[in-house]
DNA sequence: CTTACACGCTTTTTT
DNA sequence: AGCGTGTAAG
């Protein structure tokens, strides 16, 4: 019997259909300063957007404005500070007018210049294939080279690994040579200034040679690049049309440079940023770059973005006092239309465990109060500093997600299974090889070396060098020989090149590091855990080069644990350090530890311009709450680091009026409970 | 000569 | 918790 076939139309989905033509009201949906920023005309301009004044607003609704106009998406460029801002603003855009702002390219310094390097990286001898070094993969490749020198004999006290990489990270980006970061910061190293003159070659030659690009390499190949092949330049710069530009003030004297050259053709550059809120002087950015855009590009046109729409008045007093300290900065004045709430309070607490207390106390108030966990965020100066809290919170079963510190993918356990991924895709990774083959029993620093030594010499133009590693893997003899035959046999297995995914190829490796594991960490199971999430991640790929470079320029930043615990509830609290909350706003903020000496740091007082930087990051901090602000620093706390006794409020409250606060002390409960929680444990 | 392991010291912020 | 250093064991 036949049946009658009926046609059932599946509709496109509403963003494919045809967009409409100019049909946003701009003037309606943005206040004048906005729009005025929104269509502006060709050329340079400088938006100086004060804390929340609508910058990610106005730079969604220009990009719309420029695609409304009838500019080709993929010739807008759009960098920003994380790949999460350019993929929010995108998708801002799409609400706004359709798929088509999904082909503007966007996104991180970094991830843009990865991505041209890989393409056009050839004439400058970048092989697409090539690995990026995160920051303690370039500190292990220096160290191998410090102690392959001789300079780690112990004459005089040489800087240590980390020292060395920031040194050589600030030449980079700051463009100066190391001469002039070592006598200008480093002063107390300078005897060593032809030690680490040299060094510093021989890590430049290194990388070179093995294909290998740090983070800071990035950006200064895709600047050598641009100034040296004429034919990638003008095709890279040619491709982009306009230039936005996201968080102007953190960026960098190099990144600077690299915006002049990528817009050399035409100036299209809109530049966003507020310097009141530049916060990464530590890795090379200049608030400078804001102050100087107009000398760079002659011409600009300034906007200012005045009103705040996210804090109430009580909020902003406060934060203009602060930021009133400021030795410099473009002159502008937040004013709000909410001009009701509570006034921020400055709360004092016995100890560390009191702070804590009374954080989880007054949380749990807010939500009987209705509002919800996830609108409630709590910042610090760095990230230990919520240790204790943690433990606190837990205690209670608060659900929270901690942003910022540690990161997934420097845990020792990832970073062991990745680089077993990254010895497959570049063999020439010495880095990597050193971690793989002391993993192996009876192999050290020494026995890792000579291997590393004996595939250079084994390698042959008729075969690939994946082959002649193995074999020199396998003819090893002793103690870690059937160790090393056991991994040239996984190595093989998981490097058939085309027939496996990257998802099968973390399985294949994980099933030969999984004893490893187990006999390194007590805390093995919930490693497993990380190593099973890692393993979905790669499920999102195709490309193992892809993933890797993914993996090293925006790593996921919790780890399993913590993602669990949030997932329980949909709604959860934050914690985060300031620099990560940039750009975030939340009903209610907590700042811990604003005690002079935490914050500032004691590190900073040294310096009159780090003590700058504070006070802006504490103005960021401020910043972020929309209606409730609690400051609390705990008293009697004693600092090792510096052995002082911490108990004074931070600095930057000083000149603050006391009329714009309400303070606090905590005091115990009297009676029944007579016990802290710390005995109780 | 190498590897493995224990101990004390220091710890900012991140692409 | 991780790094560098010193020491015992292979």
């Amino acid at each position: 019997m036949d049946r009658e076939i009926k046609p059932y139309i599946l509709k496109r989905p509403a963003e494919e259909a045809t967009p409409p033509k100019l049909s946003l009201d701009y003037a309606k949906e943005l206040n004048p300063q906005q729009l005025a920023a929104v269509t502006a005309v060709d050329g340079p301009s400088l938006v100086i957007a004060g804390a929340g004044s609508g910058k990610t607003r106005t730079l969604v609704y220009r990009v719309a404005y420029l695609i409304d106009k009838g500019v080709d998406p993929a010739s807008i460029l759009l960098l920003t500070f994380t790949r999460k801002a350019a993929q929010e603003m995108q998708h801002r855009a799409g609400l706004l007018i359709g798929a088509r702002s999904e082909r503007v390219f966007g996104g991180t310094f970094h991830s843009v210049a990865n991505w041209l390097l890989r393409r056009y990286g050839r004439p400058i001898g970048l092989e697409p294939g090539f690995t990026i070094l995160d920051r303690s993969d370039s500190e292990d490749l220096i160290n191998l080279l410090r102690a392959q020198l001789g300079l780690n004999e112990k004459e005089k006290r040489f800087p240590r690994k980390g020292t060395i990489a920031e040194m050589f990270s600030k030449c980079a980006n700051t463009l100066q040579s190391i001469e002039e970061i070592v006598l200008g910061e480093f002063a107390h190293f300078s005897e060593h200034l032809e030690a680490l003159d040299k060094l510093k070659r021989a890590y430049e030659g290194a990388k070179r040679q093995r294909q290998l690009v740090d983070y800071d390499d990035l950006l200064v190949k895709l600047r050598v690049l641009l100034s040296q092949d004429e034919g990638a330049s003008r095709a890279i710069a040619g491709s982009f049309r306009y230039i936005l530009v996201d968080e102007y003030q953190d960026t960098n004297r190099l990144q600077a440079d690299l915006i002049r050259k990528l817009a050399a053709p035409h100036d299209n550059v809109m530049v966003v940023g507020d310097d009141s809120q530049s916060i990464y002087a530590f890795r090379g950015a200049t608030f400078r770059n804001i102050m100087e855009f107009p000398t760079l590009f002659p011409g600009a046109t300034i906007y200012k973005l005045e009103e705040n729409y996210r804090s109430t008045q009580p909020i902003l007093n406060l934060a203009n006092e602060v930021i009133q300290g400021a030795a410099e900065k473009y002159s502008k004045h937040l004013f709000t239309r909410k001009l009701d709430g509570p006034l921020p309070v400055l709360v004092q607490a016995a100890g560390e465990n009191a702070q804590s207390r009374f954080v989880a106390q007054k949380i749990l108030e807010l939500r009987e109060e209705g509002v919800p966990l996830d609108e409630i965020a709590v910042l610090f100066r760095s990230s230990f500093h919520s240790f204790d809290l943690e433990i606190e919170l837990s205690r209670r079963d608060l659900p929270f997600v901690k942003r910022g510190g540690f990161k997934f993918i420097e845990t020792a356990h990832v970073k062991d299974l990745t680089a077993h991924l990254r010895v497959l895709e570049n063999p020439l990774d010495a880095v990597s090889w050193s971690r793989v083959l002391m993993l192996v029993e009876g192999v050290g620093p020494k026995k890792a070396q000579d291997l590393i030594a004996a595939f250079a010499k084994a390698e042959r133009q008729d075969r690939p060098p994946g082959q002649c590693i193995n074999e020199v893997l396998r003819e090893v003899s002793g103690r870690s020989g059937r160790g090393l035959k056991e991994l040239a046999r996984v190595l093989e297995e998981a490097g058939r090149v085309g027939t496996m995914t990257p998802a099968e190829q973390v399985n294949e490796l994980y099933a030969y590091y999984l004893p490893i594991l187990k006999e390194q960490y007590d805390d093995y199971p919930k490693r497993m855990r990380d190593l099973e999430h890692l393993y979905t991640m790669a499920e999102r790929y195709e490309r193992l080069e892809e993933f890797l470079a993914d993996m090293a320029l925006e790593p996921p930043d919790a780890s399993v644990a913590n993602v669990e615990a949030g997932e329980r509830d949909d709604e959860r609290l934050i914690l985060s350090t300031i620099h990560s909350a940039k750009g975030l706003e939340w009903q209610c903020v907590f700042v811990l530890w604003v005690v002079d000496g935490r914050f500032p740091s004691a590190y900073s007082f040294a310096s009159e311009e780090e003590l700058e930087e504070e006070r802006r990051l504490f103005y960021v901090a401020v910043t972020r709450a929309k209606q409730h602000l609690y400051l609390t620093y705990p008293i009697n706390e004693y600092d090792k680091g510096t052995g002082m006794i911490l108990s004074k409020p931070t600095r930057f409250l000083d000149s603050v009026s006391p009329s714009l606060l309400e303070t606090w002390a905590l005091v115990e409960e009297r009676g029944g409970r007579e016990w802290g929680p710390r005995e109780w444990e």
